[in-house]
DNA sequence: ATGAAAGCGCTAACAG
DNA sequence: CTGTTAGCGCTTTCAT
């Protein structure tokens, strides 16, 4: 004999079981007041007898609505998005919700096409881990459908939590001028939104301006390749390293382009620190590697995924359809500097 | 006035528009056959017509399933996990399936709660990324009650997709021996399933045979640690690496273990590879940078996420409960060496 | 304080 | 080929 797995006990046979009425049953275990104590009981006995569970896909039916989070990321293969990831699950589990991830990969029709899915699913809210705002599809889709909040970046057309750009911008800077360093350039890649970046890059010129130094426009990388776009202009990224006025120290957008800047300055003979400073942005694990020890802002991962699942909780639990929303919030947590080997005095001249 | 959104359509009103039956409707959106084409076609542009979009909920209500893998990872900070998770992602979204995700930090009490949430859910099926056999708990609860796949592990009690974990313990085994080591020491991590650890130890020692070399008890250190344990007993990790019989090559059973054992060598004044060599297992990305250059044998991650979600979804389309089902199978997918600079030949003696 | 009954939107027999 | 009908398991009025 196969040992038979009975179908589960519905909530008919707890009735049946406790001599009570379905209504009855459902109003224990939502745990409603008004029933009486004695009944509670009898049903609670009932309820454990038949090893009940109330079961979840009739309750997203009879609701249209589930507890799961719908997680939009970047991508996974980027540490950052991974360990926020892993964050947002576990804070989202903490709240009783369970996550569903859909990786974007940086592309828009995988956005529109994993948001559809999402709702398709009637998820509970949607977390954006990135965003990048060329898709108003993506917007007009979510719009009065579903709670979402943007968790490490901003949109103002939902709730937001992130750090402080510009002042990490600025911190970033700061450190590098107090190295002593002049000739500080920016530099940042298509891993980070771009709004992000304007605030970061904001944040840098306004710790230069204020040290009376020139800033200079973003270096725009995408690493892999060996060529920027600088201003207008296309250049050689080795170039911009070398040329007449070239930067003693380089402030990137973010960790994993700075790391594969260390690589490339790594590969063309120059010494980080001796010759080039390094500074990112995130305090990704990686970071904190001995062979990398790349100075870098960081960003409180785990409070940044506390405030967003808290937020989009909130949400969620004053949600109706069709009811005019509070306008959306941004919410700001601070930076972090952290150095580390990357960064040091400027070459003497 | 704001702009409402009126609720979605229901398959009823596309009957109505469309003067057929609810089944009739059903039926073509199924893709049935036995419609007559014409009738399909009224049908079509009302679905059109209406922006008719089929609900999930009502279906995974009615049949008592959903469309969702759930995904249990050992921790996505492990950029093995992520990358792994990342494409299950992607294929379960190719196979018309979505993934939750359950993050189980290798504990088995997450591990069997998150089941429990997944099974509460009513998954289709489970990937198991990472599973340590010590909790019996976990099998029991799925038993019978859904399929499921371990991509990357072995497990009995399921279809596993994995590579073959001796034959890249010899194949590492074998490169450093080919570099002229004869003092090769294998050490693991317990981020390492203890199967797979197994078997990349036994393919280590059958290559220490052929080459007519002692073989050795598995070191086993957690990163982090200063201490190892040895066959039964504690010793410093300092001290293995420096005794008078000490490695001039450690295998190590996988790429994060590997680049944290990099790392303590770096700090003891040791050098990779001119006093130690050193390769790993599973070539994550991280791997390849410049910096780090660990020598590994590659797991093809795309091509076990592929034939995982691949076995899966045959097991979920013939699954029916309380069928006796086909006996686990395991699939074996090839490994590769990736040769990079944590390994050269021995130091002169 | 409890029960009866009406759905939620869809699928799947079964009849015609 | 198409329509009728009976659920799926639960929540939620509305009576009692």
């Amino acid at each position: 004999m196969t040992p038979r797995i009975r179908k589960p006990p519905t909530i008919f046979e707890v009735a049946a079981l406790a001599g009570v009425s379905k209504s009855t049953v459902s109003n224990v275990i939502r745990d409603v007041d008004g029933v009486a104590p004695s009944t509670r009981e009898r049903v609670q006995v009932a309820i454990e007898r038949l090893g009940y569970r109330p079961n979840a896909l009739a309750r997203q039916f009879v609701a249209q609505r589930t507890t799961t989070f719908g997680v939009l990321v970047g991508d996974l293969d980027n540490p950052f998005y991974a360990e926020m990831a892993k964050l947002i699950e576990r804070w989202a589990f903490h709240h009783g919700y369970t996550a569903m991830f859909c990786n974007i990969e940086g592309d828009d029709d995988l956005a529109v096409s994993g948001v559809e899915a999402l709702l398709e699913q009637h998820v509970a809210g949607v977390v954006f881990l990135a965003f990048f705002g060329r898709s108003p599809a993506v917007e007009e889709l979510l719009r009065q459908r579903a709670p979402i909040v943007f968790v490490g970046l901003r949109e103002d057309w939902g709730d937001s939590v992130a750090v402080g750009d510009a002042d990490g911008g600025r911190l970033a800077t700061e450190h590098l001028i107090e190295l002593g360093h002049r000739e500080i350039a920016y530099l940042t890649t298509p891993a980070v939104e771009p709004r992000a970046d304007r605030a970061r890059h904001a944040g840098y010129r306004a710790a230069m301006r204020r040290a009376r130094l020139a800033a200079r426009p973003a270096i725009r990388w995408a690493p892999g390749t060996e060529e920027v776009r600088l201003g207008g202009r296309r250049a050689a990224l080795t170039d911009v390293l070398v040329d007449t006025d070239r930067p003693t120290a380089v402030f990137v957008s973010n960790d994993l382009g700075a790391i594969a800047l260390q690589e490339f300055i790594d590969l063309h003979g120059l010494r980080v620190p001796e010759d080039v400073s390094l500074i990112g942005f995130d305090n990704v694990s990686l970071a904190g590697l001995a062979r990398i020890s790349l100075t870098t802002v960081a960003q409180p991962l785990d409070e940044l995924a506390r405030l967003g699942v808290a937020r989009l909780v909130e949400r969620i639990e004053r949600w109706e359809p069709n009811r005019r929303q509070d306008p959306p919030r941004a919410i700001t947590v601070p930076v972090e500097l952290v150095v580390r080997g990357s960064t040091g005095p400027p070459p003497r001249s």
